[in-house]
DNA sequence: AATGAATGAGGATTCATTCAT
DNA sequence: AATGAATGAATCCTCATTCAT
């Protein structure tokens, strides 16, 4: 990689940040490209240099923080823990994503209204992909006789569901905070999964 | 009510349909008003006879899916049946509205960034009472010593939150039908729920 | 004239009066067909019954404020009366239907802009003979030696002008009532006119 | 001020002044954003690259034709010119401005209606800054004894409705030609306000 | 005579996108 | 690499007008 390119890649990166912020902060129809590009100071013609359109932008955002969540998943599950504490990491780690990048998770909600038929493919991928995390955690926890048996693809998504739901209420003022929060819903998934 | 205005009343309901049909398909910002007319081989003039504009519209939309199904909770509320029976009741109505009003269940979701402060006002005083009348449900539980004592709004908005999401990706031709669907989420929630 | 006519003649006077009001307030292009119906509690529909159209209603609004107008001064014309003491009269009149009659009195100042062809011949002939009754005055003085003799024409023309100018600032609530300004008006006219 | 900034400035000059043309022609209401553009073919769009909106075009033209007038009366309030010869120099510039910037000129008649209460008071500002040039100059006779002592406010106000009233009937093509008329015109005002 | 309902032609405004420089 | 400027399609909304009842 050129030191060009590393320039481009950085000012990509820089682009994206600013997207998800916006996006996150008015939505995803209502963030206009002026908004993106004035974040930045840039303008919203210099966007173009950078992606394709809006939609190719905005696909990379979420192809950005999906795949850093599941960066984060995956390390977890490198670790050597129980069924039990990894759940409780991953718990953490989704509902953290879920309310910091609020929009942008939303996203993943329903890919197909925004993205093209290339981008839908390897967004459904990873959204496979980082659903799968959570079903190896919860098989293995079925293996080691810690979690009872059961469909493991409609516990999953009872779970994640409930998890993402945080975002349309949580309250960085409100009556809990995001680390007691994080440690009743692991207890609630838990709850749920043992024997 | 006069015959004329029970026309009227049909007509802007016939209107509503229209709208949460197409918003269901495209989305609030994706949905326009044309389109919503066309649905009903009206022009979008006319929808400004029977409505002041989009935003009221849709705020009406909305207006009537939570109605509705708040009326169907309260009428399960006054059967006499346990809470374990009501529970089940509930979690069917409410993954039926999920599942079959999906997008005007979605502004549910965040109406900050669509509706004017008076309807805000409304909606979020429809939203308390839906909540509550799950609050309740729990509360009965627990005081009949059924359900294990807990932080009943926690735990309702994590109840809420798996069953909202059932939308994500519940699909008529997959898996599990909606009946089957509807069993196990309520076998969950009670798990969750009881001592 | 039959029963009917008289009741569709009184009606029509009815719309026109409304009319009047609502175009004084809110000017020719702001004011609806909506308004000024709503003013006397009936549809814009029902209008049509009366006038053919907007046009046609706004036309018949000016036609009517002006025959007045005419028909004041042409009583004071009647009157035994000095030139002086006539013309101090026809200033009285004509400031209380450009305060009174705001708007319309407008409708005056660009007819071309509105009204069509047959209209506007109508429309020109009565302001023809608005000024021409100022003229008349004018020269009647003149051939009295009480005027100077000058450019009839052009001092009316000045004349009207200062007194229409009237509507654009004065105010009830003003330095100046309405009685003391038609006085003073008066005396700079003759101040103008007289040797 | 940079090279772009100029260009700018040519731009916008060059959108006022089409604009001034057409409401000129149209009238406020009648003058579409479509029009205004097509004038210097560009496309609606476009405008909205300079202005915010219909109003702030409009206002700034107002604006303007303002400014310039009040520009040229300071220039000859400059000249070491006696009350007589100098209002005869303002009777012709505002004639003038009257005759040729005919609507714009207008929009001082009644901003109410048009403007915001931003743009308002700035425009109500530089209405009185106008009138009070005026003032000054009769101020200034009656001081040097040229003028009669009177209600300053009021000769003023006939003054001007005179001469705006000109722009109803002014037609080049008529009896009198303009300079014609700003002599004639300026005999009366002198008449007026002279022992 | 009156009206309720519908319509369609405009008009203001927004914004993603393009492109010459 | 970046931008200023322009564009045009899309969208909301208004309102005079029509017409069946």
């Amino acid at each position: 990689m050129t030191v060009t390119n590393k320039k481009v890649r950085r000012k990509k990166d820089q682009i994206l940040m600013s997207a998800i912020k916006i996006v996150n902060e008015r939505g995803y129809e209502r963030a206009t490209m002026e908004d993106i590009a004035a974040e930045l100071q840039m303008t919203k013609g210099s966007l173009y240099y950078y992606f394709k359109n809006k939609n190719d932008l905005l696909y990379q955002c979420h192809h950005l923080v999906l795949s850093r969540a599941i960066a984060e998943h995956e390390s977890h599950l490198l670790e050597n823990l129980s069924s039990e504490q990894l759940l409780r990491k991953m718990v953490g780690t989704h509902i953290n994503f879920a309310i910091n990048e609020r929009e942008i998770f939303n996203m993943m909600i329903d890919p197909k209204r925004t993205f093209d038929d290339g981008q839908l493919e390897s967004v459904l991928l990873l959204r496979t992909k980082y659903a799968g995390l959570f079903d190896e955690v919860i098989r293995r926890g079925i293996a080691a006789q810690q979690f009872e048996r059961s469909e493991v693809v409609l516990v999953r998504m009872f779970i994640l569901g409930a998890m993402n739901w945080v975002q349309q209420w949580f309250n960085e003022n409100g009556r809990f905070d995001q680390e007691t929060l994080i440690e009743e819903y692991a207890n609630y998934v838990l709850k749920l999964l043992k024997k």
